[in-house]
DNA sequence: ATCCTTGCAAACAGTTTGCAACCCT
DNA sequence: AGGGTTGCAAACTGTTTGCAAGGAT
């Protein structure tokens, strides 16, 4: 298991902050650290259902809350409804591609677009440590589609 | 009134598609072309209301969506809940900075940057002439705030 | 006189919250 | 034993929709 350092962080931040350690907290963290994609709430309770485990909703949504506060899971509206969540895994910095139409996500990688973000955020007081990079299209089986298929 | 053409153009689009001119649709019409700003279907309504109209919540989302439709206007999440209309104006295509706490958005042009979402986009099979571009970061008021109050 | 549009309220989707029972420490 | 945590259901936010009344053509 690949994830034992963030487990063993996880643990740790939960100790030093007066949080009890508990298997619904436990079965989350190993869940999300299994999924190698960007999954919803919904996704997560269902998976973890589908193991066995009886965890609710509201106790998916808090703990997740707590894992973003750990700083060892990212939340975000990438475009759609929902909020997705991923782990975050060591190093490199990712950005994300999403599709409008049905909500693929691909992440990538560039440091030339990197350096202009900051640029731009710095350009506009904003805080260039901060930032977090999206773009929204059209992937091609979406775009297929669409010409298929009007709108109208 | 700078938004005379686009005025005519919806109202050619309502008749040559065989929908109907109506007062709230005018109203709403150049309440969203009087608003330089990035508004959301809430403060539409109660722009309009303050201005004496009797138009429902309803058909303020019924008729953005017809607004949309047109051409005249553009509907994003930009990071926060709920969707924000802006219309659209002449040439410039623009992108946006959001602040991720306070929701501010600050649009901005870049040609390089644009070059390099295309790039992006082609290289992941996703289609260049229909992105959009959002930083999500925060800004310097937000930045500040969180330093002199820590969220924890 | 058609039949598209409107307003109202109810339905919806996703997330958050109040509260009593529960169980980590 | 004590108090943080859980599950349940209800509340909430923002948007959409069904339906009867209303109004544009």
């Amino acid at each position: 298991m690949s994830s034992q350092r963030e487990r063993a962080a996880f643990i740790d931040h939960l100790k030093s902050h007066g949080h009890r350690i508990t298997g619904e907290r436990l079965a989350l963290f190993d869940e999300i650290f299994e999924q190698h994609r960007h999954v919803d709430a919904e996704e997560l309770l269902a998976a973890l259902h589908r193991k066995g485990h009886r965890i609710s909703r509201a106790t998916v949504y808090r703990n997740l809350d707590l894992l973003v506060a750990c700083g060892l899971v990212r939340k975000q509206r990438l475009g759609q409804r929902r909020y997705l969540y991923e782990h975050i895994h060591a190093g490199q910095k990712h950005d994300h591609l999403v599709c409008r139409s049905c909500g693929r996500v691909v992440e990538f990688v560039s440091p030339g677009i990197t350096a202009m973000q900051r640029e731009i955020c710095r350009a506009h007081g904003f805080s260039p440590d901060h930032h977090q990079f999206q773009i929204l299209s059209l992937c091609a089986e979406c775009v297929a589609a669409s010409e298929t298929q009007p709108s109208h």
